[in-house]
DNA sequence: TTGAAAGCGCTAACAA
DNA sequence: TTGTTAGCGCTTTCAA
C-alpha cells in the first residue's frame, strides 16, 4: 500500500532505526549513511505515518487552536501568524470551534484534544474560572491569545490602557460628552476585553474630571448590526454624546452606518474611535488604536514552541503595545471649537 | 499515564475488543454491556489515542484543509462551515495554508497530508493542470470549494453567469460604458474565478450589443489596495466608464475609496457592482451578486462525509445560486435618464 | 555508528 | 455476544 520505514529502510541498507534516526535529523548518524537514507526515502517518496510515530513517541507534533468563531478577521489574522510558525516548526494546527454552547460544554468538560495534540493555543475566548480549571490539569503547554489568567502564557494587548489612551484622545480633542460602545455578550462571565475597555474608559474620563453617564454607557452584540443598535440607542435620547468610543472597529462601522442615517456627520456632529485597526477601517477613515494582530498569532505559536522543547519552563504574560492612529472620524466638538 | 482502553476493560470486566466495539457503537453488543463500558470509559475519563486508533484502523478521522490565506473573509465562513459539518461527523480539521509559492510547491511537491488525514478540502485556489495532477493518484477524496476541475468533486457557484447577471443589472440602468474591475495574481495560470467572470461580463456586453473595450479592463492585487488602484487608473483616461463590475466586493470596496477621493458620487457619476456579498456590503450600501459562502462549506464537507463512507461514489460538481443584491451604489446613468 | 527487538494503544479477523 | 490475538508503522532502549 504506503511505502513504509521497512521500504526505506531496505532500499538504503540499514535497519529502520537508522533510517528514524537519519530522517530525524538525530546526532550518531554518520554523514554518508544520512545522505543515503535521505536519498532513499525521496526515492521511494516516502512520508512518516504520523499514526505510527505518534503512538511510539507520545508526541503527535500536532497544536490544537481553539476559538469561539472561525469566520471573524481577529480570528483569521491570529490564525495566519500561528499557521506560520508552526509550520515552520514542523507542527500541524488542528481547529477546534468552540462557538456555541454546546460545543464550548463538551470541549471543556471532555478536553478532547488531550491525546490528540502537543500543546493548545486559546483564542480570545472569555474563559469563565471552571473553563480555567478545567483546563489547568492538561498534561501539555497552553497559551491564551487575548485574554490572561493566572498560571498560563498570554499574548495580549494592554485593554486599560488602550482604552484610556482612545478615551484621552476624545477628551483631548475637547469633548466631555463621550460615550462607550461596548460588546454585550459576555458581561455575565466577564468578558476580559470587554470589562477591561470599560474600565479604561471610565479611568481616562475620571482622571479628566469627568463623571461617566451611566447613560452613555451602551453595548450590543459584538458585530455591525450591534454597534448599529447601540448607537441608535445613544441618540434616542434627548442628551446624546459628542464622542464615542467603540471597544471594537467593527462595532464603531455598525455605529457610523447609524449615525449616516440620522444624517448626522462624522466628525463635525459625533467623533467615534475604535480598536483594532481592522482590515477595512482605513477604507471607512476610522480612528483607531491599533493592535497588532498577526503578530499576536506569531508570538504564541512561538511560546508553544519554546514551552514544548522546554526552552521555557514558567508561564510568561507577553503584553504587546497598541497605537492610536488618527483618521478622519474624530475632530474637536462644535462646542468647543469655532 | 494516561487511561487506556485496558483500564476501561478492567474496570468494565470486559476484553479490550469490547470496549472498542461499544465506545464505536457497533453492533452486536449488548446493550447492558455498552451501558457498562461507556459508564466506565466516563469514570475514568477516557480519552480514545487517536494515534493508535488511527494506526490500527488506518483511518485517521481527519480532514485536511488547503487554502492560500486564512485572514479573508472567504476562508473564514467556508471554514467554519466545514468545521461544523466535520465536527458533527466526529473528524477534526487539520490546516494547511499554501499561500506562498514555497509552501505551495511543497504542498502538492511531497504531498504531506498523505498519511494524515482521510480526505482533502481545497479551498478557492487557482490549480494549475501540474497541481491537479499532483493531487489525482491521493487515495482519499478530495473537493473544491470555489472551482471546478475534471474528474475531482466540487463546490461553487456559476461564475460566469453571475458576471453576466451583474453586468446585465448594469445594462439595465443604462449604461453603455462599462469596466472590468478584476483580480491580477493569478492570470498567468488562469484563475478560474476570474477568468470567467471576465468572460461573463463579455458575455453580457455582447448580448446587449456592446464592444468590449480594452481600457475598460483593469485589473489588481486581490483586496481593496488593487481595486483602489485599478479604479485610479480607469479614471487616469478621458473617456472613463458610467460603471464598473467589480469581480469581488473587497475590490470594490477599494474602488469606492478612489471614487470618494476623486471627488465623484455614487451612483449618480459612477455606479459600482460587486460579487459576495461580503459581511461589510450591507454597511457600504453596495449592489452585489450575493453568493452562499458558510453553505459552500457545509456541502463541501457534508459531500466529502459521502465520499468517504461511500454513500457517493462519483465526483459531483454542486453548483450554488447567487442572487442579485440591488443596494444604493447603482443607478440609471446620468446621460440616459433626464 | 548501527541493529535487534520490545512496545506504544488500538482494531479486526477469527474463534469460541 | 464476547474474547484472543496478531498486527498497524513507528521510536527507543539496549547491545553490539
Amino acid at each position: 500500500m504506503h511505502t513504509t520505514i521497512h521500504d526505506v529502510a531496505a532500499h538504503a541498507k540499514v535497519s529502520t532505526a537508522t533510517v528514524s534516526r537519519a530522517l530525524r535529523g538525530m546526532p550518531h548518524v554518520s554523514e554518508s549513511t544520512r545522505a543515503r537514507v535521505m536519498a532513499s526515502a525521496r526515492d521511494l517518496n516516502y512520508v512518516i505515518s504520523s499514526a505510527a510515530s505518534g503512538l511510539a513517541s507520545g508526541r503527535t507534533k500536532t497544536i490544537g487552536v481553539a476559538a469561539p468563531f472561525m469566520s471573524r478577521w481577529f480570528f483569521g489574522e491570529v490564525l495566519e501568524g500561528i499557521e506560520d510558525v508552526l509550520r515552520a516548526g514542523d507542527m500541524d494546527v488542528l481547529l477546534y470551534n468552540i462557538g456555541s454552547a454546546n460545543r464550548r460544554g463538551r470541549f471543556f468538560g471532555e478536553l478532547p484534544m488531550r491525546r490528540r495534540v502537543d500543546g493548545l493555543i486559546v483564542l480570545a475566548l472569555p474563559l469563565s474560572s471552571d473553563e480555567l480549571t478545567a483546563l489547568r490539569p492538561l498534561p501539555m503547554p497552553v497559551v491564551l491569545v487575548g485574554l490572561c489568567a493566572d498560571g498560563f502564557s498570554s499574548v495580549r494587548i494592554d485593554d486599560i490602557s488602550t482604552a484610556t489612551r482612545a478615551t484621552q484622545h476624545l477628551i483631548d480633542l475637547g469633548h466631555q460628552r463621550i460615550a462607550l460602545l461596548g460588546d454585550s455578550r459576555y458581561e455575565s462571565i466577564a468578558f476580559r476585553n470587554s470589562a477591561e475597555r470599560r474600565y479604561g474608559y471610565r479611568v481616562a474620563l475620571m482622571e479628566a474630571g469627568l463623571t461617566p453617564d451611566p447613560a452613555l454607557d451602551v453595548s450590543g452584540p459584538f458585530g455591525l448590526a450591534g454597534g448599529s443598535a447601540a448607537m441608535a440607542e445613544l441618540f434616542g435620547t434627548d442628551n446624546p454624546p459628542t464622542a464615542v468610543f467603540a471597544e471594537f472597529d467593527e462595532m464603531a462601522y455598525g455605529g457610523l452606518r447609524t449615525l449616516r442615517k440620522l444624517g448626522l456627520r462624522v466628525p463635525d456632529d459625533v467623533s467615534i474611535i475604535g480598536v483594532d485597526d481592522h482590515e477595512m477601517a482605513d477604507m471607512m477613515d476610522l480612528t483607531t488604536m491599533r493592535q497588532p494582530v498577526h503578530d499576536q498569532g506569531r508570538q504564541a505559536a512561538q511560546l508553544l514552541l519554546e514551552l514544548l522543547d522546554e526552552r521555557r519552563t514558567e508561564p510568561v504574560d507577553i503584553v504587546m503595545p497598541t497605537e492610536l492612529v488618527v483618521r478622519g472620524t474624530t475632530g474637536p466638538t462644535r462646542g468647543t471649537t469655532p
